[in-house]
DNA sequence: CAGGTCACG
DNA sequence: ACGTACGTGACCTGA
């Protein structure tokens, strides 16, 4: 017989270790809710080991049920464990079928645990072959001996840990066996039985290592110097017994199956192909593409799909443009403001014919540049944004975007991937596209496929936006989300085109100027914080800059960070008086900042137009708030002189132009009043107080006559703050830097001052728990499915979220609104002036000089009005030269 | 590629 | 008792 590998998997300890080795369950879950991290990490370990040890027989021994013969034995063997999660849980049915597509064997015995029948099999193999058993239960050490060897998972189930005789016996000085004598008499606190009073493990060792087993220590008891110990093992010898017993992984229990049996078969690739599409695992889909011999079974066309043909075209006939097409620009740019897309495609749905095209070349045709510029001809896109940047980019115009299924799916779930694929299960139609990474790759190994694999590619891509259209419209409506999606975000969606295309004028040699003269004053700083650490070391290394601080200088730990100690600036904030290399590094840190995220940075980002054109993800942050990025212009700093300088640096277009920027005041607080209803925030808003000061006032118990002090403002502004973003009083404290007492204390008397604020905290969290979801005043939604998870940390994040979101996503609405408002009066009035960047509740724009007075008086008036509210919006403006006049 | 840090609202 | 303020993106370090 050829030698045997044989794997004996601890399944039910391993599914379990796998769910606490992801503990992100957001990011973790398929398109129907299901969450999956237990499944991807056991997979991944699964190959792991299978690529070690490459076995060539293979069991996985489940738990079947919580009653065994040692619970018959002792009611309360495994008790008192907390409940499973109800997220792990909804997984397991899920391992025996990833199990079988890997042709795995799978078994478990009624009374019985996987250990029992991992030991039973390891018991029945020959001496020729090779055992590995593995698990996360360290219990299991007890099945190693010549050749067996237990492998016990680390860190999660990432690291394998070797248990041989020989180990046990060098790290516990007994043999494997011995470690059922050793728990009979300490007990295991994880499966909760008892052991004998006072022995823990050291004892528990010393005992077994002079008399053997626990049989031999109640025979020779004698042999015992009186004693506490010894009185403790005299009267509870049956709890030790028992323990013993229990503790024995037996190799007898009555299994039906072989070894033989376990002999692995070949992977089933088209269930595994299968099981990954329904859990959204694209890397592992992917890998088996790459697996030699292995060649991806076709997605399947459900019959009652429409058959549309594929017409690749290099002339454009006019009869080619129907009045209403899904038109897909297919690119693999990171950014879109430079480079050139790979394809493109339309449908005509009528005559269920997709064409492919060359890009470029398409929109050197007159023909099809008018189509895409006409109006009267809809479109269904897919990253609309995207599109028109790129049409523009090469010469065309597109208009009359009809539809765009990236912000439908984002809106029905701002989790929600930018995937067809998972869009069109989340319309309950078949999956047949591929997903980009699957066709395309990703990181370096990202290429073009061959022309016909690319073209199917686009066909299916192209089909899927004619019929999503229908089923997502189906679904904003169910949801109440339409109007949003109709009078903000698709409209939203053509004015942030517009800005990201006009870009923003930056003169790259100011900041060349300041980058050099900022590098040689870290050079200096550097030179000195050296000579006060005594040594050199990379500042830029919280882990080295800790060794020194707290090591070397012996400072206070303030706070530890998971991988060690933090040297965040609250850290250092307290650390200032405690020695001077602290003042350097606080002062390093800023000007290390500053040169290189911008001043080094933004240089680079400026295009051959002189002009930076950052990107904003409309599709992407859980309230509705944009992002910004390559670069992010939405953090240029202003709050530090020293960074607010860079700001000179973006300059209008022309010599005579000059910036406005509008901002809204106290929005989020605004928005806070009007949906809590609070009376007395309605009162100070509507009476035109200074928002912070009132609830100085107020929380401070102050007299009319009296004045609110500088620092009670700043308190009570710390304390508005957290009341935004669902307050608790640790954060507080850390804010303002008191004890954690006098914060409750404060967010106690901020309750009892403003009983509304209060009451909508309360309500807010328990509506979020009742439906699963908050909303803003625009219906839009935020899903909490964390908002009753068990666990308390997860839970209370959830509950902040509930109470913050309904604050910031308004606030996010209503920006959004005003600046598709104001695009329309813009072009209304035919005014030059343009809006170039939105900073989350302040529209920065340029124009001419001569319009600035239009605009003081546009602007202003379309921010306050874009929501009616209970309260006046407020909008500050002002006019400047620079960024940083205005 | 994750973690720490820090820029903004 | 738990260990956090809400929302982002970019840079650096060091596995």
């Amino acid at each position: 017989m050829a030698k045997r590998t044989i794997l004996l998997v601890d399944g039910s300890s391993l599914a379990f270790r796998s769910f606490y080795s992801i503990l992100d369950l957001e990011r973790f879950k398929n398109a129907n809710g299901l969450h999956t991290n237990a499944l991807f990490s056991f997979n991944r370990m699964l190959d792991n080991v299978l690529a070690q040890f490459e076995p060539t027989h293979v069991l996985v021994a489940f738990d079947k049920g919580s009653k065994t013969f040692r619970t018959d034995k002792y009611a309360d063997y495994k008790g008192g464990r907390d409940k499973a999660p109800g997220e792990f849980k909804e997984q397991m049915p899920y391992f025996p079928i990833l199990l079988d597509a890997y042709g795995i064997r799978q078994y478990s015995l009624e009374n019985y645990e996987a250990d029992d029948i991992i030991g039973t099999l390891a018991h029945q193999a020959e001496t020729e072959d090779e055992v590995i058993v593995l698990s996360g239960d360290k219990d299991l050490t007890q099945l190693a001996d010549e050749h067996v060897t237990v492998y016990i998972t680390r860190k999660g189930v990432s690291e394998l840990e070797a248990y041989t005789p020989a180990s046990i016996q060098e790290t516990m000085g007994i043999q494997p066996r011995q470690i059922i004598e050793m728990k009979g008499l300490m007990g295991d606190s994880s499966d909760n039985y008892p052991g004998v009073t006072r022995i823990g493990e050291k004892t528990a060792l010393k005992l077994i290592r002079s008399y053997d087993s626990v049989a031999e220590l109640y025979e020779r008891i004698d042999e015992l110097k009186p004693s506490k110990m010894k009185e403790n093992l005299v009267n509870e010898k049956d709890i030790a017994l028992m323990s013993r017993d229990l503790a024995e992984i037996r190799q007898d229990a009555p299994v039906e199956i072989s070894l033989e049996e376990t002999k692995r078969e070949e992977k089933d690739v088209e269930a595994l192909v299968d099981f990954y599409r329904e859990m959204n695992f694209n890397s592992f889909l992917e890998n088996l593409t790459q697996e030699p011999g292995l060649s991806l079974p076709a997605v399947e066309e459900s019959a009652d799909l429409p058959e549309y043909t594929l017409q690749s075209v290099d002339i454009i006939e006019t009869e080619m443009l129907p009045e209403k097409s899904s038109l897909l620009i297919e690119h693999l740019l990171e950014n879109y403001h430079e480079g050139t897309p790979i394809g493109l495609a339309w449908t005509d749905p009528q005559a269920h014919v997709v064409y492919v095209a060359d890009f470029e070349g398409a929109l050197q045709q007159d023909d099809f540049r008018a189509w895409l510029a006409d109006e009267t001809k809809a479109k269904v896109t897919k990253d609309s944004k995207a599109a028109e940047v790129l049409v523009h980019r090469f010469g065309g115009e597109l208009n009359g975007v009809s539809f765009d299924v990236d912000i439908a799916s984002y809106l029905l779930d701002t989790h929600n991937s930018d995937q067809l694929a998972d869009m069109l299960k989340d319309a309950s139609l078949p999956a047949f596209v591929q997903y980009d990474d699957i066709v395309y790759g990703k990181g370096a190994k990202q290429a073009v496929p061959e022309t016909e694999v690319l073209h199917e590619h686009l066909k299916t891509k192209a089909m899927a936006l004619d019929l999503l259209e229908a089923p997502q419209i189906e679904r904003l409506k169910a949801v109440e989300m339409e109007d949003l999606y109709r009078s903000i975000e698709l409209p939203l969606s053509d004015v942030l085109a517009q800005m990201e295309m006009i870009g923003i004028k930056v003169d790259g040699a100011i900041l060349q100027e300041r980058n050099e003269l900022l590098l040689e004053r870290l050079a200096e700083m550097e030179e000195e914080i050296y000579e006060l650490a005594g040594e050199r070391f990379n500042i830029n290394s919280p882990k080295q800059l800790g060794v020194i601080l707290f090591e070397k200088l012996d400072l206070p730990v303030i706070k530890k960070t998971k991988t060690g100690y933090s040297t965040a600036a609250g850290v250092l904030e307290k650390l200032v008086n405690a020695h001077p290399i602290i003042a350097k590094i606080m002062d390093y840190r800023q000007v290390a900042k500053l040169q290189s995220t911008y001043l080094s940075s933004l240089p680079e980002y400026i295009q051959a137009d002189g002009r930076i054109h950052t990107r904003f993800d409309q599709t992407l942050t859980q309230t509705g708030r944009l992002s910004s990025s390559d670069p992010n212009l939405q953090n240029i700093p202003t709050r530090l002189e020293e960074g607010r300088k860079i700001r000179q640096a973006f300059i209008p277009t022309e010599p005579d132009w000059q910036f406005f920027g509008a901002d809204y005041s106290q929005i989020e607080l605004r928005v806070l009043a009007h949906i809590s209803q609070d009376e007395h925030m309605l009162q100070a808003f509507r009476d035109g107080e200074d928002i912070h000061e009132t609830t100085a006032r107020r929380v401070f118990n102050l007299p009319e006559a009296e004045v609110v002090t500088k620092d009670m403002r700043r308190q009570a502004k710390a304390v508005n703050f957290g009341i935004v973003y669902g307050i608790s009083d640790y954060g507080l404290s850390q804010n303002l830097n008191i004890p954690r007492k006098d914060a409750k204390e404060f967010i106690e008397t901020y309750f009892a001052k403003f009983p509304g604020v209060a009451k909508y905290m309360e309500e807010i969290v328990a509506l979020a728990k009742e439906q699963g979801y908050v909303s803003t005043l625009f219906q839009r939604r935020r899903y909490l499915p964390d908002i009753k998870a068990s666990n308390f940390n997860v839970r209370s994040f959830a509950e902040r979220t509930a109470m913050n979101s309904p604050i910031q996503g308004t606030a996010a609405d209503i920006i959004k609104l005003a600046m598709i408002r104001l695009q329309e009066a813009l072009d209304e009035q035919d005014l030059r002036s343009r809006i170039l960047l939105q900073v989350h509740d302040e529209l920065i724009l340029e124009g001419p000089a001569e319009e600035m007075e239009i605009l003081s008086e546009l602007v202003p008036k379309v921010m306050e009005s874009a929501a009616d509210l209970d309260v006046p919006l407020l909008v500050e403006y002002d006019q400047g030269n620079t960024w940083y006049d205005i």
